[in-house]
This record gives structure tokens, sequence and C-alpha cells, in this order.
DNA sequence: AGCCTGTCTTGAACGTGTTCAAAACTCTTT
DNA sequence: AAAGAGTTTTGAACACGTTCAAGACAGGCT
């Protein structure tokens, strides 16, 4: 309990772990994951099956070392471009563009990636509470890119982007799974459109006239962000749910 | 192979499918999806495990007739509203309202519908073409509300709408299945909120000065919708990927 | 040296989804 | 009736993810 530093000498538990995941890693790029069975991953790294369950508690698990692997590829590649380039759109396209590029070898076994994400338990998950450290990590990166930026943003707006940059760089890897033609062009071309848009979007919200639409979007942004949150009853508990909407604040018809 | 109505009188292989996704569902219901095993459901129907296996190929594939007969439930409770109601936020607010009311039942066990819906190769995943009949039939329900509203809409607009609105009412879905409010409160709330925002944009998008930046848009959409189709090559194959970007026609810088 | 308390490793077992060859059944035709 | 051609049903077997009690292997302590 007290005494740290007694495995960490020869740290032979943390070695079979990345031997362990380096193999598992790299049969799922070959044969696919359903294809890579556990036994066949533990024979391959030499140790028993068992052993396997010791240090990854579950397959799906080792999705999400898988995840934070080349997250952290991804951080590194991504570094030098950030200290550059200060031009917000430019950024963030350069980020997208590694992202694909850092995922591009283990393309046919990206598929199980969302299926695992859409799981409600995953902590990939866009909705449920935030607890997560990969997630967190993850959306980090995008934080880095709108506060090192020279664009100028309204604090709200400022606060709402990484997260939502974060969702919509989800929308693009899931677009890249499916993404079957050649070299990726249409990922790398829907990209280059959407970052065109995204940055434009952003130049609009910045806009002062556009301040009622943007708060009210953002409140929307804020509570969809974590569902599973707190049970909120700022309403009287006599409701049906299915009759009270033509009651709405801070609204003007406009079709 | 010619003659045609043999089973038709007694048609005992119907009764007996349709007996086993009775007690399929029931069972996943109350016990959930991975709780509830092939074997369990086999017994409760009076079956052999291997006549479950007859009927339905997969666990899974009991999603997808899950998916089916609540859709059909939610088009007969639809069927009067939309009689009745022409003009399109309100239709659109019904119709939401009541997929959520229809799928009630099922709030616990609904997590996996998109753990599977997520997966490349389910019908039900958003992206890769659309042969399949179920989201077919989901997306022409959109069509529905779309063409029996007397909204005056652009004709490209409203071809990809349908789609749209499709994409939409999944996102809906998934913040559902994680809203634990009681009564689903939040969930209402996102659907009157997110309504009143659409039908805006809507009416913002027919406005005849968006007409460019919609078209923009809608050409992006039809990208989006069906990556797995056609490999397109329409550049010259020599090409990184990386650094084609700088160029764009239809395109005016506004930030 | 011998214990002791942790970490690490093993192999067997269990439960579950899925497959399959063979049997049972049902209706039509001879 | 009997034979034949589907269709439906069965039960056993397989493969895989996962669990677990037990053993092996470290140090550090007396």
């Amino acid at each position: 309990m007290h005494r740290v530093g007694r495995k960490v000498a020869t740290d032979k538990g943390g070695q079979t772990k990345t031997r362990i995941l380096e193999t598992a890693l790299e049969m799922f790029q070959q044969r696919g994951y359903e294809q890579t069975t556990m036994r066949a991953i533990a024979e391959g790294a030499g140790v028993s099956l068992g052993n396997a369950y010791y240090y990854f508690h579950s397959k799906e698990q080792l999705i999400q070392a898988f995840y934070h692997r080349t997250h952290e590829e991804h951080v590194s590649a991504t570094h030098s471009a950030l200290a550059e380039e200060s031009d917000l759109k430019a950024r963030l396209l350069e980020v997208l563009r590694l992202k694909i590029s850092t995922l591009e070898p283990y393309h046919e076994f990206a598929g199980v990636l969302f299926k695992t994400a859409a799981d409600p338990h995953s902590p990939l998950n866009p909705f449920s509470e935030e607890s997560d450290p990969v997630r967190q990590e993850s959306i980090q990166l995008f934080q880095q890119i709108v506060e090192g930026s020279k664009t100028s943003i309204p604090a709200d707006l400022k606060a709402e982007l990484p997260y939502l940059l974060w969702v919509y760089h989800m929308g693009i890897i899931l677009f890249w799974i499916h993404d079957s033609s050649p070299k990726h062009k249409r990922t790398y071309r829907l990209i280059d459109h959407t970052v065109d848009l995204v940055s434009r979007l952003i130049g609009l919200g910045s806009n002062p006239l556009m301040s009622p639409l943007r708060k009210r979007a953002l409140r929307l942004v804020a509570d969809v962000r974590d569902v599973a949150g707190e049970d909120l009853i700022d309403d009287e508990p006599e409701d049906e749910g299915v009759e009270a909407a033509e009651e709405d604040a801070t609204s003007e018809p406009t079709a």
C-alpha cells in the first residue's frame, strides 16, 4: 500500500499487457474483429487465455485500448501543425485529415468501433455523462484547437465548441468507415466541404446579430450533452408528456 | 414451386414464427436483450432451440423484427393525425411524439437497437445503400409528412427532406434511449424545441435568397447519403488525398 | 533460511449463439 | 393407401467469450 516502486524495476506485468494489446491490434487489422478470437490473441502473445483476461476484462476493452492508442498517435501527429498554424479553419482541417490518416491501417476493422460507441454503456457514446477519461481526452484536443486559434469567438459558444467539434469529428469517422472510394477520397472531400461549412457557421454565430439564435441553440446543445444526468423536475409532476407544446418563450413564428 | 396455396390454409409456420417473436419481445421487455437467451425464448415459445433459428437466422434478426413491428404500430397510430393536420410543423411534432410513445414499453431494451443500427452492416445504418425495405418504409413515412403538408418547399429540398427528417428522428430516439428523466420529459421537450428549430430552418431554406447556400448544403447531403455506393473517380488517380482543399466553386467567403 | 503478501499465470469449466444432419410432419399425387 | 416432395422440428455438437479456484512467482520481513 505504502511502498510504490516494487514492480517498477522490471514491470513484467506492463510488458505482457502491451504484448497482448500489440498482438490483438495486429490480428484485428488482418482478420477483423469478429474473426479474431481471444484464444488466438492469447496464443499469439504467448500467454494463457485466462491471462489475457487478467489484463483486459473483456474483448471490448481491447477496442477502447485501441481507441486510446490511436488517439495518442493522433495527438502527437497533430502537435507540430497546431504549433504553427493559428487560423481556426486551417487547424481544424489539418487535425481531421490527420485523424483519418492515423486510423488508415484499421479501416476494415474500425466498423466495430462504432458498434460499441453507439452502445449506451460505452464511454465513447456522445451522450451520457462524460465521466470517462478517453472521451475527455479526445474532447480536450478540440479545445486546444479552439483555444490556440486567433479567431475571436463569443465565450458561450467557445465553451460548447470543443464538444460540438468532437461530435462532428465522430460523424466524419462514421462516414469514413463506410467510405470505400479509392484512398478514401470522398472522406477527404467531405472534410474539406464540411470544415468550410463549419467555420462559416462559427463566423455567423459570432456575429452579434445572431446572439439570440445562438443562445437558443446553445441551450439546446447543453441540454442534449448529458441526458443521463440529473432528473430535473422543474414542472408539476402531473403531466401526460404528450400535450404541452404550444407554450414557449423566446420564439416568434417564422414559417 | 408452381402450387402456391398449400400452407396458406393453416399457416402453421407463420403461427410459430409470430409465437416466437411474441415471446422474444416480451422477454426482451422484461429481462433485457443480453439477459434473454435464445434457449429461453425457444422454451417460452414451446419450440426447440433449432426451430427458433429456423425462423430467425440470428438473435439480432429479432431486433429487426422488433423494429419493423413497432414501425407498423407507429404508422397506424399516426394515420388519423396525418389525415387531419396539414401544417408541416404540427405533423412532424405529432409523428415524433407518437414514435416515442410507441416505443415507450421498450425503453430499457431499446439500447441495443442503436448498438446494431451503428453497425455498418445493419440495414438501419444511416449510411450504406438504402436497399433495405425496413429503412425504406421508415423513410417513406416522413415523405408522407412532407408530401401531405400545405407548406411550399423547393423541389430539391423536398426531395432530400424525408431522408433528413428520418436521420433527425433517429437522433431523437438515440436521445430518448439515454433519457432517464421521469416520463421522458426531456425527450418531449427536446422534440418541441428541435421541431420548432427544424421547421424554421425549412422556412429559411425555402427563401429564394438562400438558394445558393441550400444548393450547396443539399449537394453535401446527397454525397453523404450513400457512401457505400459507387467509387466515383472524377479526379486524376495521382493524388495523396491530403493536399487538395483550396479550390472550390459556388462559394464566397463569409467569415 | 523460511514465511508472507502481494502480483501474475494457468487450465478447466460454464453459458450462450449458431450450425447441421437427421427425423417428423403435411399435403399432393399416384 | 402408399410414395414422394416439401416444410417444419429436433437434439446434439461446436466455437467462442468469460469466470474462477488454484497454483507459480516474485519481493520484503523476521
